[in-house]
Order: C-alpha cells, then structure tokens, then sequence
RNA sequence: AGGCGCUUAGCUCAGCUGGUUAGAGCGCUACCUUCACACGGUAGAGGUCAGCGGUUCGAGUCCGCUAGCGCCUACCA
C-alpha cells in the first residue's frame, strides 16, 4: 500500500499529477465511442499575444468544471484547445520582432525563414504575403507553449492532440471551403459601397467590431446663402467635410424652413449649389434643425446619399487625410473654381483633425461667407458631446470610404437567425435577449474583407481585359481540392504565373477574411467538416460553447451564422456565459490598465486547485472581482481535504478495510444512517445542479457537508471507529467513513482535481492508467446506497451535532479545552429532538468527553437557538 | 432613449416553485499549543434583506413604482 505522506506540499503534488496525466493519457478523446457516448466541447480559441491573466483561467476553469463532472458520468469527452494567431496584434509583434513588413505584391519565396537576430541598420526587409504569415506561426509557437504550460498548470483536462490554430493549413482549409460553399449558395457577395474604414489600420472593419464612444465635440453654425435671397444657417460638428456637401436638409413638418425647400443653397468657401430638400431623418430640436449631408459624416449621410442617386464627393483618404482634390476643374460643380481651388489647398493633406481646425479659422475669417457678408460662421463653435464610432481595437475615429469588399448576407435572415438563438439553452438564460439585440440592431451585411495580411485569404481570381482591368462580375473560382491556397502566389486553374496582372490574365483578390470568418467555424474546425463526413456526424452539433458576453455579438453570433448557412443547423445545443473579472472599481481587468494578476504567482502561492476553488464560487453570467481571500479558503479546502482524508485512511488501514469493495451494508448504526442520508440527499442535489449547468451549487453543497464531516461526524464517530474488537458499530463506522470519503473525494474532483487525485492514490485507485484517476472514476450517484436504509430518525446526525456543538460552547465560554471533561448534563428539548438524540446519546457522550457525567434529559421548549437548551457543568480537574 | 441584470452582515456571496426566530465564508473579538490538521480548531458579536406601495393568513422571495450601480442596443447632422 502506497505511503500517505504527512504534509500537503501543492507544488510538488500538482506538478507530479500534470505530468503523470499528460503521460497516461487520461484526457483523450476516443474517435470509436458514438455519439451518444460523448461530450463535445467548442472551447474558446485564445488570442495569442502577451501573458496569461486571471480573467482568462476564469473562464476556461468553469468550462473544465462541467467537462469533468461529465467526463465521471462516463462520457467521452472531445475537449480541444485552439489558438487565434490571426489578426492585428500578431502582425504587429511580427513587424518589429522580425524586422520585416508584408508586400502583397511579392511572391512567396518557400527558402524564406525569419531571422530574430537582424541588426537595426539591415532596414525592414519587404516579404510576400504568406512569408509574412507564416513569420506570424513561427512567432506565435512559442507564446502557444508558454500558454498551453499555463493551462496545464491550471488542470484543464484538455485534449491536447485535438489542438488547433486558426492560421494552420487546416483551418485556412475550412475556412476557405466555408467561402467556396457560401459563394455558391449565393450567400456572400462583393460590393463598391461605402464602408466603416479605420483610418490607422487602412481596413474596412465590420459593424460587430465597432464601438460608440463618447467624444467632445462641438456644432458649429454655417450660413449658406440661398439663391433668390436670404440664407440658412445650418449646424454640423464636422465643418472639415463642408467640401463634400451634396445637400441641405431639414424635416418636412419644420415651418422655419419649408420655405426653402427646392431652392438652391450655395456652400460657403467652395461655392458649390446644393439642394435645400425635406428629410425625415433631420431633427428639428437638434442644432438648428437644418444640416448639411455630406459623402460621408456618419450613417444618416450614406442612408441618404444611396436614396438620393447624387453624385459623390470623396474628401477624406483611405490615411485619413484629406484627399488631394483638383477643385479647379470643378468636379463638384463650384461656382468659383478658383475661390474652391484656393481653400482646398490650404486642407489638403491635412488630418481630419487639423483640417477642422483649419477650416474653422478660415470659417471665422471676415468675408468669408458666400457674397461677402462678413464670416460664414456665425459665433463660436458650440461644445457638445456626441457619440462617435470607433474601430473597437482603433484610436481615430471610423471613416466611410467607399470601397469594394466582400459581404455575407445576414441582413435578411435576421429572423431565422433569432430562431436559431432560441433553439440553443443559454447559461444564463438572459443573456439570449443581448444576442437577440444584437441580431435585431443589425443594420449592415457582415463585412469580410480585411486589406491585412495576416489572415485567410480568398480562393478567388478575376480575369483582367486587354486593359489590364479586372471583371469583379465573373471571378475565377478555386476548386475545393487546391485548398487552402494563396491566390497571390498561385494562378487559377487554366493560368500561368506569368500571366498575372497582365493584360488578358488574372489578378488575386488581394484582401484577407477578417478574423471572424475563421474563428465562426471552429465546430467545424474541430469537426473536420466537410472532409470528414464521419467524424464530423460524431462531433457536431456540439454539445457546449463557452465564452464570455463581450463577444456575443461576434464569436457566438458569427458561428450560429455559419452553421446555418452551411447546413441549416445550431452549431451547439448550449451556450455558457462567464463574467469578467474586475479590479475593486467595477472595471473590467485588461492589460492596458496595469491591474492584470498573472496565474502563475496564484499557483505557485495557493495552488492550481485553490485557484480553481475561487474560480467556481462564481457563477455563470456575473462579473466578479478578483478576491485572495476566496483563494486562501480554496486552500484551506484543499489542505483539510488532504488532512481529514489521511486521518480517516490510516482509520481504515487500522481495521483492515476492504477497499476494493464497499460494504455498504455494514453501516446500520443510528447516526451512521442520518449520515448516509444526507449524503444521499447532497449527491441528489449536486448531480442535478450539474445537469443544469450549475458548478457553484455543487460546491457550495458540498464544502458545507464536509466541514460538518470533519468537524462533527469524525468526532462522533471516532472512539467508536477505534474499538478493539470488530464489532457491528466498529463496522458500521468503517463503512461509512469509507464511503463518506470516497463519495466527498469524487464530489470535490471537478473542483480541485490535483488534490483529490492525490488522495484517491493512496487507496482508492484500481488497475493502470487513465482508469486509475479519480477523474474517470464515476460520479456519485444515489443508487450506490440504494441497499443502505433510512434511518428512523433523520434528524440523529444533526442533533448530535447541535449537542456536540452546545458542549464545546459551555468549555469555550469556560475557557478550557475541548478535552475537558463534563461533570454533569442537563439537556432539555421538544419530545421530537430528545426521540432524534436518543439512539445517538452515547456517540455524543464520547465526543464531548462526558462519558463520566451525570445525564439528565427532560422535557422543554425549543430554545431560540439550536434544538436543546443545554447546562453543562465542566468537571474540576482534567481528564488524566 | 429603450432593454437586460444587480442591490441581503464591514467584505465576497447563498437563499429552489412565498411558510416557523434571515445563511455561509472571510474579516473582527475571545479562547484552545487537541493524540488527521497552526496551511489548525472552538465559540461570539454583527443584518429594519436599496426605498416606497400593493397582492397574501404570511414577502428577502410575487407585482408595480423610485433610486443607485453595471452591461447591451440605439443616438452620431
């Protein structure tokens, strides 16, 4: 029999087990087992970039609680780990660690590897676009196994050779297919139309990555003059885009101006007619309740400028400068060419910043407005706060820049897609409603495209004329099997290399699938949709996604979105929301604060497992702030786990006890029973609160049990457990400490896996390998004590706790020992206490050294505490 | 501006379909060097369950309103 080591060392226990696991491969996935025999999880793939923080091993710890309360109920668990290297913050680590910067035009160069060493003078070196990328794999493989340690280190029971990275062959494969099928269901298409650009990163950004913020702002109040006399003066934050004005609007119903309504305004500084013409979208309250659209302020601008059919006067550039403009050969229709020539040179190539500011001077400038009646701006600006769209990873404000991207309709299934939401169990069941929300607000098809380099790219081609100009109607298309591919390192079928952007031969799209496009198919990914058809029938739909409520609008939409379109289905049958973890003033913790706590530090100091303890406290759906305290007791926990569970082994070695076989007939004293069944009752409840997705209750249930375990029935129990002679009240301690135990160890190993598995080595393992842990022993269940009979008074276990409890009050109050003996005992209680106390006096007598003292029970109320009112006269000397 | 969620002891949180005097842990105070456990144990103090109104024999629990906090969505001239 293995040696139960005396003291609990964490470190060493925990780095013992992680290892041992790793080697006996306890947490793989069996491709054979049917589907009804298996857990599938959709774990979230984690963005490569920095450290580990306390908020991620929150989450992915709630998913591992349930994986292995399932993975005890016997269930062959598909739980893979996945990786998303695409994307910005990669791209960017690869610039400056590798010194080298994507050229879309080059090609790929198969001899090129990355170089950390290059000296600072070498200059940045311009790569091909997959070189590029493949740059990125090879930075972001050593943050994966700096993560992947991490997570062990943690005890996720994770599948490691189901691992994954978004940029792998594999899944620019999937994600590629995914493009293929959806292009030939007609569900995406390309479009030249105004989109939301973030200006830094020069890419269209889709409406589920933009965010409002709130920025100061200010209105400023322009005349126009009016042909035929008089003037309006209209009010708008973005002064800077007064070029690019194509009318003047206000509400129909607005008396001030219905007057106005078909003549001519003429723009101050450029000179350019536009119409004066009736809106809905103009607010009479706001401002001066009359205002310029322009190409293009804000969303209201381009609603109304694609109604209107007018021609369209881009100012701002893909840099977000301000374009160079030949106004003097009045391509907007100005007056006074020269006028507009002349306050255009003085903006362009300005920021969208400097050139308000410019063009407010020049506003304010005498004589400035149209004919000469003194400036066109009437006072000073008026400060205001107003919402403003932002990329959510951006730092200047979103500009509309028409551009050609690809789109995937969404728009018009926005019913079906709230159905599919309502086909899928959310943990918690509120956070449907943000998800509905989100798909009721849509107001933009999904943008795609991305002009990045690190990403997917599209399998597509387009054929150019003898002009060398590209027919966007009819692309080339590539066919599944050459997948994934870089169509601008290789030709489509039917081409050379040499033919590309010539004349008569073919470009590649060059663009990238926005990060989303990929991580949208992670079931399928996991899956191997549509490649393996079986394997693929064994895995999806998933049985669980986990992720955290900022991203519903993107990972958990996107996804349904794609299982949907590809094969009508829910991609999961439930959706579990964590919270974040906050600093004390409610904000969410992120890097950028400074207030991150690194995981390692936890371990090292509390344990994997107290960490662990901390992280289940919290249930799904609430923010939590990170607490040290709540660590400590996942400590103590564990600690007294290891204590208790010692003590009552050694118990068992003492007398010989059949580990092998749990005797659960022997138990059969009074207190024994009342015991046993509120174990059962705890099991009853734990295993329920698990099928719906409930960690905390399980716990909270299960820590309560066990402390009452340590501290009172362990007390209750031992003198008679250290009998001599095998007696039936010795064996009937034996059994149920013995079940006890084993039932609290498989309760608490979702939980504290290390420490339980440690435990159950000493005595309770049987056979080799995987089938050895405690995290593939079964989950406890009420049929295990199906042959063990109530007791006749439940209550037994209780009461001799209160009694036990009043006792050890009384030596407090008398400042002795818990060992001082008690000289006399008068109990006195409601006939159903003193009939639940009876056939367990002796237990507590034992227990609360009194065996000696004289007894005296009688009759009486329940006191306001407790069941008893209990006297207790301590003895004059201490036991010998 | 609409919606969702939260508000219970100093702190972190439990309280299921309404049912006897409101629970836990931490922290605090006092005590116990106890033969599994000082990475311990025992006991104690501490709450008008955010506020107001309603339903009910009975409300922390159900309904309405108000306030504060957080988030989602919208507003962007």
């Amino acid at each position: 029999m293995k040696e139960i080591p005396k003291k609990y060392d964490h470190r060493s226990v925990e780095e013992q087990w992680r290892r041992q696991w790793e080697e006996s491969g306890l947490y793989r996935w069996d491709p054979e087992r049917p589907r009804d025999e298996s857990f599938v999880v959709d774990s979230p793939p984690l963005t490569v970039s920095g450290s580990l923080h306390v908020g991620h091993a929150f989450s992915y710890t709630h998913q591992d609680l349930l994986v292995r309360y399932r993975r005890m109920q016997g269930l062959n668990i598909a739980y893979p780990m996945g990786w998303d290297d695409n994307g910005l913050p990669t791209e960017r680590r690869v610039q400056n660690v590798f010194g080298v910067r994507p050229n879309p035009k080059l090609p790929y160069d198969p001899a090129w590897r990355p170089r950390r060493d290059k000296k600072k003078d070498e200059g940045v070196e311009e790569i091909s676009r997959l070189n590029f990328v493949e740059a990125c794999s090879v930075l972001t493989e050593g943050d994966e196994e700096a993560f992947a340690e991490s997570w062990r280190q943690l005890g996720l029971s994770v599948d490691w050779a189901l691992s994954y990275a978004t940029i792998d062959p594999h899944c620019r494969r999937i994600s590629q297919l995914s493009f293929l099928d959806l292009f030939r269901k007609g569900k995406v298409y390309q479009s030249f139309a105004p989109t939301m650009w973030d200006v830094d990163l020069r890419t269209a950004v889709a409406q589920a990555e933009v965010e409002d913020r709130d920025r100061k702002g200010a209105f400023h109040d322009l005349r126009f003059a009016v042909d035929g006399g008089g003037e309006v003066v209209i009010s708008t934050t973005r002064p800077e885009l007064l070029g690019a004005c194509i009318a003047v609007v206000a509400h129909p119903d607005d008396g001030r101006y219905s007057d106005f309504f078909g003549k001519t305004a003429v723009t101050p500084l450029f000179h350019s007619p536009v119409p004066i013409l009736p809106a809905e979208h103009a607010d009479p309250e706001k401002g001066t309740g009359i205002l310029m659209v322009c190409t293009f302020g804000d969303v209201m601008d381009v609603e109304y400028w694609k109604r209107s059919g007018m021609a369209h006067k881009q100012l701002v550039g893909a840099d977000g400068r301000m374009m160079e403009v030949d106004y003097g050969s009045s391509p907007f229709g100005s007056r006074e060419p020269e006028l507009a020539r002349r306050s255009w040179a003085d903006l362009a190539g300005l920021t969208v910043v400097q050139a308000r500011r410019k063009i407010v001077e020049m506003l304010a400038a005498p004589d400035s407005a149209v004919g000469g009646g003194g400036p066109a701006m009437v006072g000073e600006p008026k400060p205001t706060e107003h919402a403003v769209k932002f990329y959510e990873k951006g730092d200047r404000p979103l500009e509309f820049l028409p551009t050609r991207q690809w789109f995937i309709r969404i728009l018009d299934a926005k019913q079906e897609l709230i159905a599919q939401g309502r086909k899928i169990a959310w943990h918690p069941p509120h956070m449907r409603t943000r998800y509905e929300h989100w798909v009721e607000g849509l107001n933009q098809d999904w943008c795609v495209s991305r002009q990045r380099y690190s990403g997917v790219p599209f399998p597509i081609w387009y054929p150019l004329d003898d002009q060398g100009a590209p027919d966007y109607e009819h692309p080339l298309v590539a066919a599944g099997e050459s997948l994934p591919l870089d169509p601008l390192s290789e030709p489509p079928p039917g081409y050379s290399e040499a033919q590309r952007d010539q004349p008569g031969g073919f470009s590649g799209d060059p663009d990238v699938m926005d990060t989303w496009a990929t991580s949208s198919l992670t079931p399928q990914i996991i899956s191997g949709w549509p490649d393996d058809p079986e394997r693929h029938a064994k895995l999806f739909p998933m049985d669980l996604r986990p992720q955290s409520h900022e991203i519903i609008r993107t990972w958990a939409f996107y996804t349904i979105v794609k299982a949907w379109m590809h094969e009508g289905q829910i991609p999961w049958r439930h959706v579990t929301i964590s919270g974040w973890v906050v600093d004390p003033d409610r904000k969410k913790m992120s890097k950028s604060k400074g207030n991150v706590l690194t995981p390692g530090k936890i371990f090292e100091e509390y344990s994997a497992d107290a960490y662990r303890y901390w992280a289940a406290r919290n249930r799904f759906g609430t923010d939590t702030v990170f607490d040290t305290q709540v660590v400590k007791v996942g400590k103590r926990l564990s600690v007294k786990l290891f204590n208790a569970s010692r003590f009552v082994l050694m118990q068992l070695d003492r007398v010989g006890a059949d580990y092998a076989r749990v005797p659960v007939e022997d138990i059969a004293s009074p207190l024994d029973l009342s015991f046993v069944s509120e174990l059962r009752t705890l099991v009853a409840r734990a295993s329920e609160a698990f099928e719906s997705f409930d960690y905390a209750m399980p716990l909270q249930s299960s820590e309560e049990l066990f402390w009452q375990f340590c501290d009172d029935f362990l007390e209750l129990v031992k003198v008679r457990s250290y009998s001599e002679e095998d007696t039936p009240e010795r064996r009937s301690a034996t059994a149920t400490l013995h079940l006890g135990l084993e039932t609290f160890i498989r309760l608490f190993a979702p939980f504290l896996p290390y420490v339980t598995e440690e435990i159950w080595s000493w005595r309770f393992a049987r056979g080799e390998g995987p089938s050895a842990s405690v995290h593939r022993a079964s989950w406890p269940s009420v049929e295990e004590t199906v042959s063990v009979v109530e007791p006749e008074q439940r209550e037994s276990f209780a009461v001799a706790s209160d009694l036990l409890r009043q006792i050890r009050g009384a030596k407090t109050r008398e400042k002795r020992s818990l060992r001082w003996p008690v000289a006399a005992l008068q109990v006195s209680g409601p006939e159903e206490a003193r009939a639940a106390l009876d056939p367990v006096l002796d237990d507590v007598l034992r227990a609360g050294v009194a065996e000696e003292a004289t007894i005296e029970i009688v009759d009486g109320p329940a006191p306001v505490e407790g069941r008893f009112a209990v006297e207790a006269s301590l003895a004059e000397e201490p036991s010998s």
